[in-house]
DNA sequence: GACAACCATAGACAAATTGTCTAATTTGAT
DNA sequence: ATCAAATTAGACAATTTGTCTATGGTTGTC
């Protein structure tokens, strides 16, 4: 199901068209990624949306609606899987060196912080912080 | 200097090696990549190591250990840079859909989401905090 | 020096991937 | 039925990747 699959750019392109729109037909994705939308522009949609079904990255309804195309699995789900193995390439599966650099370095913007920080603050598990023993 | 380089699996292999042992030559990194050690072995070794040098990934030091090879970028550095490089593509940047699979996976445990927040707490403390944090 | 053993470099090679494209078939509306 | 559009199959060159051959170079020992 989709869990090591390496994806090209152009086919990620047409993936996150799909995401944000939540179902496309080719031509809808052809408009966006091809203006100029020529008859070999058609033909490479298609063939990227033919190696995305392959990949069980895509499915189409073809009893409802034929020739539109959704995604089977989210965005955030093939964003972590994706995460998850590039640490398992670059430090065996450790995820500390990931999230460490970017913390300390000037790679990650305010907003970008922010983001990180509501991220921890929402999924907050607990609150009993050895920080909370002592107060002024 | 090694920003957007894409790096294969082979040449990922060497580099985990030198970060694990800091410096190393290129019969260190045959013996274990390659264990027959065969004349091609360490012909492909040398290959790596010369794409590696290309992209600024590894450097040797010429004049005093003119055989070794170390590494231009630290291990956490290059996650953190290929992390960026990986949102960049999946989600423009947008951390927050990594992030959400990574905390509701339960791939970090309470203790380094902890530490992740220390490191956040350290690196810049949020501005609309309700409380005053304690001072020293 | 001569020699052997190792090391280094250049470059080639097939296999796989990627984006693009041609050609042929199918579909659908008039 | 006919014509245009859509769909599909498949080919293509360019690039990447891991491996390998062949050739030089360096070192140490006689």
């Amino acid at each position: 199901m989709s869990k090591h699959t390496p994806i090209s750019d152009g086919e990620l392109a047409v993936m996150r068209l799909i995401w944000k729109e939540g179902t496309l037909s080719s031509r809808a994705i052809m408009e966006q990624l091809y203006p100029a939308c020529t008859p070999s522009d058609h033909a490479t949609v298609h063939s990227l949306l033919k190696r995305l079904e392959k990949k069980d990255l895509v499915i189409r309804d073809r009893q409802t609606h034929p020739h539109e195309f959704s995604a089977v699995v989210s965005q955030s789900e093939f964003a972590g899987h994706q995460f998850v193995d590039l640490a398992e390439k670059v430090t065996d599966g450790s995820l500390a060196p990931f999230l460490s650099h970017l913390i300390q370095s000037d790679s990650l913007s305010r907003s970008q912080l922010d983001e990180l920080r509501e991220m921890l603050d929402a999924r907050s598990p607990k609150k009993n912080r050895k920080s909370n023993q002592r107060k002024k």
